[in-house]
DNA sequence: TTCAATGGTTCTATTTAGGAACCTTTTGGT
DNA sequence: ACCAAAAGGTTCCTAAATAGAACCATTGAA
């Protein structure tokens, strides 16, 4: 499968998969909530190749998710900035963070903590129903086609749920 | 940066992109949200090839996401099934959707809904503060360096928050 | 006049992924 | 007894992506 061709895929995992799911963006896109925002930066911290992190960044804007805007002429340079479709990725960091905090630390600890400015108190993030406020387990949801279903998308998941129903 | 350097960053975002930061890995996971367990199943719905298909099941395993169960014997068959680490890795996978469904979706709308059997309603999931249960904003978050930070991490955060500043 | 800083681009060698064929075990049909 | 099919892979070869390093352009400072 192209790349090019996972972002026309009618699920949303995919299609975001297209933008984020490759080892470099994600870790681009952690260091430009951390407040990194010029190529050097980006690039003495990562570790990437020059050639890639151009790459990325310009596949990052061309998705909306970061802008390029000038802060300075002669020479004119650049700095990339998330955009409101940029940081709405903030859960997906957060919760990958979370994860990551939870399951993959060695026994110093978790490398950051955060804090909420609005409370005061270290946090962390907790992902919860839109309409009951509880938090959600994945044994507690159940999946229906949308309207941009695909054709046979609804019949697949109702024969699955029957299978594993008996 | 070979894959295998990646999970030994200190840094929880890289440990965690070093599990599920490649294209079919995310997708292999949201197919395991969607009860999908079997070797064809995933080969079947994916289109990923067979050689990689197996490549990150074993991944998968390796890293305590998935486990490797017979369902049969004569021949023997395995399922692979989310272990506690895998479905504690849905606020990732909802939080992609979400994204995907508020960015990405075309025209006709999101394809799947999402019911949250415990209070019967769509719901969109929401990411919260585990202390005061407000949503949380990139804009509201405070980083400090956490037992297991790199020598130098906090120096770096504080240098670049009063560059911010100023 | 040459150097350094920033932000890239270009080159080749390696690694990774895609595509197709093949293998193994066992059941079911003829 | 023989052949095909199903499930779950493995092996092979080719194509694409990535790493690593060098190079380029603009400008200001020494």
């Amino acid at each position: 499968m192209r790349w090019d061709s996972l972002e026309q895929e009618q699920c949303s995992v995919a299609r975001t998969v297209a933008v984020i799911g490759d080892r470099w963006s994600l870790l681009i896109l952690r260091d430009c909530f951390l407040r990194v925002r010029r190529f050097e930066e980006f690039q003495s911290r990562l570790g990437v190749t020059r050639h890639i992190l151009a790459d990325r960044l310009k596949k990052l804007v061309r998705f909306g998710v970061l802008r390029r805007a000038p802060y300075q002429v002669n020479p004119t340079r650049h700095e990339y900035i998330l955009t409101q479709k940029g940081l709405d990725l903030y859960p997906v960091v957060m919760a990958i963070v979370h994860w990551g905090d939870t399951h993959m630390v060695d026994e110093r600890g978790r490398p950051l903590l955060h804090e909420h400015k609005r409370c005061g108190k270290m946090f962390d993030p907790v992902l919860v129903c839109s309409e009951c406020g509880e938090p959600i387990v994945a044994k507690e949801v159940h999946v229906h086609a949308g309207p941009g279903a695909a054709e046979g998308a609804a019949e697949g998941l109702a024969a699955r749920e029957a299978a594993r129903a008996k």
